[in-house]
DNA sequence: ATTATCTTTCAATATATTTTGAAAGTTCAA
DNA sequence: TTGAACTTTCAAAATATATTGAAAGATAAT
């Protein structure tokens, strides 16, 4: 295989995958492009590589850069703007961790604490339902939450980090 | 607040992290009104409570069926077809973890593998990027597999299974 | 074998999401 | 300032995904 078509592979499964975590197709793509590029890239040559149109290519980018997956860089003397994708996968996945946790966990768990405090009696067979069903996702939730914690800032820690770097 | 209401809330929240997760929304809410009935559930009821057409509750009960979250049970001397979901929320974490891993990371894997026998010098720079990148995503998607593999059957395995139940 | 009850299918429709591209906005060199 | 080079916005169009509901398919009691 050559390197082409293998970069052409791997940004359009990089783009189902995302797909399937709820993360735009082209957001998706133009990550899995600046991941395997060796050098930063111009809105215009991702737009080429990718043949998509420049406000989407822009759109995405923001994005990117929102979640702190790709970053901007600017070569002295040059007018436009190079993009640069986060390059250490294990960077990468902390980044996505700590984004979603933020977005999606963290306001799940508010949530289902306000829910455990339904008025009713333990012995409607109804609300016992509910209040167990919802204690046990509220408290395996608020694992999650800290085990993500754990592993967000793993390197600041010293058993972690030593532990992590094992497997980098 | 009253039960009738928590519910509703449950299920829209519930509904709103499955789409952010790439599952359908009304799959996701099917789920939720299951995991918080008191009793297994008939399609009409389904149908009633989250004001959905009969197609569209059989075709997404039947998915939740392939995950293994749903199951259908038969009441004797009942025409009619019951349902009821898995409550132990370890158990669906688990079934979920289960099949993501089946359906995302493991055909991603058999990709990356493929992707890193390309053509080219390794002292080409942009060959160098794309299997440096590539393999190290390969790696840490290897590991990933290994530290799932192990959670999904941590019930079977002593030590993790008595970690586990620390948290159950 | 007939019929009433319940389940499944799927083409048509509706909804939601993504993409485009032209226009407006910005920035910087001259 | 002006205007060329570049970036951002956003309404309209295109695409993708989900939903409906009527018809066909099962199933079991009579």
């Amino acid at each position: 295989m050559k390197l082409k078509e293998a970069k052409a592979e791997f940004i359009q499964s990089w783009g189902i995958l995302g797909s399937q975590w709820g993360i735009n197709r082209t957001m998706a793509q133009i990550h899995a492009l600046l991941l395997v590029a060796s050098d930063p890239l111009t809105a215009e040559e991702i737009m080429d590589q990718l043949s998509i149109s420049r406000g989407n290519t822009n759109m995405n980018v923001r994005d990117l850069m929102d979640w702190d997956l790709v970053q901007k860089v600017i070569v002295p003397g040059e007018r436009k703007e190079y993009f640069k994708a986060e390059k250490d996968i294990w960077k990468v996945a902390t980044l996505i961790m700590y984004q979603r946790k933020k977005r999606e966990l963290d306001p799940m768990l508010k949530i289902l604490g306000q829910l455990e405090t339904i008025e009713g009696s333990q012995t409607d067979k109804d609300v016992k339902a509910f209040t167990d069903t919802v204690g046990n996702i509220h408290k395996f939730a608020g694992q999650a939450e800290k085990a993500l914690n754990t592993i967000i800032k793993a390197e600041e820690n010293w058993f972690w980090g030593s532990f992590i770097k094992l497997f980098k």
